[in-house]
DNA sequence: ACCTGAACACCGTTCAAGT
DNA sequence: ACCTGAACACCGTTCAAGT
């Protein structure tokens, strides 16, 4: 389940004594906190070294180089959410389609918002590696999940799974970023969150085929 | 109609010989290629300078900063950018409203695909640079020229214009800017473009409040 | 088995000197 | 008015020495 590494990302070493796994969380931790506070072009592995309270040459035991800390930091952010997304997923099985993108958009939508700062944080330490082997493996989960998903949907069925599965993906996953992005508040960003559940509703409504026991039968589905 | 710029930011001098011209071009393209080639991490200003043929110390004559340079880059691509949106934007006035949405999206898309490596490039050097001004004042202009475009749609009008302008600018950017994250294949890149029309026009259907010469009737605006 | 921190190479930035 | 490039400070990375 774990996501794959390329060899020249992995950590060194895994930690064998207890005192080397709370020295690997504290970096974690440190690299967190002064990736939020100083900002990623102000990350210098002296500060991550001295706020985790070792020196430099300890993380370079677990890290061959600064990209790694990265991408091991993202690793684990992108591991958690794909689990998050995947339990959504199994916990829709069957259900109608809209009650699903519902539960999809808000998971998502409630990860990455839950600690702001960090998320921002993240996506601005994501352009530091080359990200797209995590990305790629990501991606991979939870497009099988999702699609298992649709394809159970009680009322509903769909010409072009795959094509409308990586539509609302990439929309959903794109929109959220945007949001970001351009940093709007909170109330406006909630008001974007309703209207995308309510934009894919459409979008799913204009290219479903409905299942015989759905009483609409208003559109087909032209891919 | 330029975009705004904090002094820190701001280049140190604006040519004045046409030789000075000529180095700013030579710096900035130089720029791009060292982009594209060798990625943002191994950019140096050494190297930039090189490629440019000109020394380190005249970059500095122009650009206080290594930051400096990616956010006039970043400037110069948003403001084309713009005024390529605001100038579709003028032609469709007027227009019905899924035509509309066809230009804005096939418009943007067009000019993010034109040159792969160099969009991607400067996705990837934004987050050297901070930003926020430069997405702020885009985003401003493109808002407008959007929200001016699609209030004057022949075949509709909206109870709540802002909040289904923000939707959908939101969305289209963002869903770009996440297949390009994704390295989709160009095949899929343009399923998810036409399927994005597809959403975009099935949501605008679904919020409208229809203006009378329009013979559909089907929904009303829940905002 | 894990940690330390001085030492080295390289990059961003400056500035006195040039045309 | 514009350009040069050696010099300086700082950061990523290493490695011999420690517990």
């Amino acid at each position: 389940m774990a996501l794959s590494t390329p060899v020249h990302l992995t950590p060194r070493k895994k930690p064998r004594q207890t005192r080397a796994t709370a020295t690997l969380d504290a970096i974690f931790e440190a690299t967190i906190q002064v990736l939020v506070v100083d900002g990623p072009r102000r990350l210098t592995t002296t500060r991550v070294a001295e706020r985790a309270g070792v020196s430099v040459g300890t993380m370079y035991q677990y890290f061959p180089h600064k990209q790694a800390l990265f991408y091991a930091l993202n690793a684990r952010y992108l591991d958690t959410l794909a689990e998050k997304i995947e339990s959504a997923c199994r916990a829709q099985r069957g259900a109608p389609i809209n009650q699903m993108i519902e539960a999809l958009v808000t998971t998502y939508w409630n990860a990455k918002t839950e600690r702001v700062e960090v998320t921002r944080a993240l996506y601005r330490s994501v352009v530091e590696i080359d990200n797209e082997p995590l990305i790629e493996a990501f991606s991979g989960r939870v497009d099988a999940a999702t699609a298992a998903m649709f394809a159970s949907a009680s009322d509903a069925a769909f010409a072009d799974l795959p094509a409308v599965n990586l539509t609302l993906l990439t929309t959903i996953f794109g929109t959220v970023r945007s949001v970001f992005e351009r940093n709007l508040p909170i109330s406006e960003g909630q008001a974007v969150h309703r209207q995308l559940v309510l934009m894919c509703i459409a979008y799913l409504e204009a290219v479903k085929i409905p299942s015989p026991r759905h009483k609409d039968g208003s559109a087909t589905g032209e891919l």
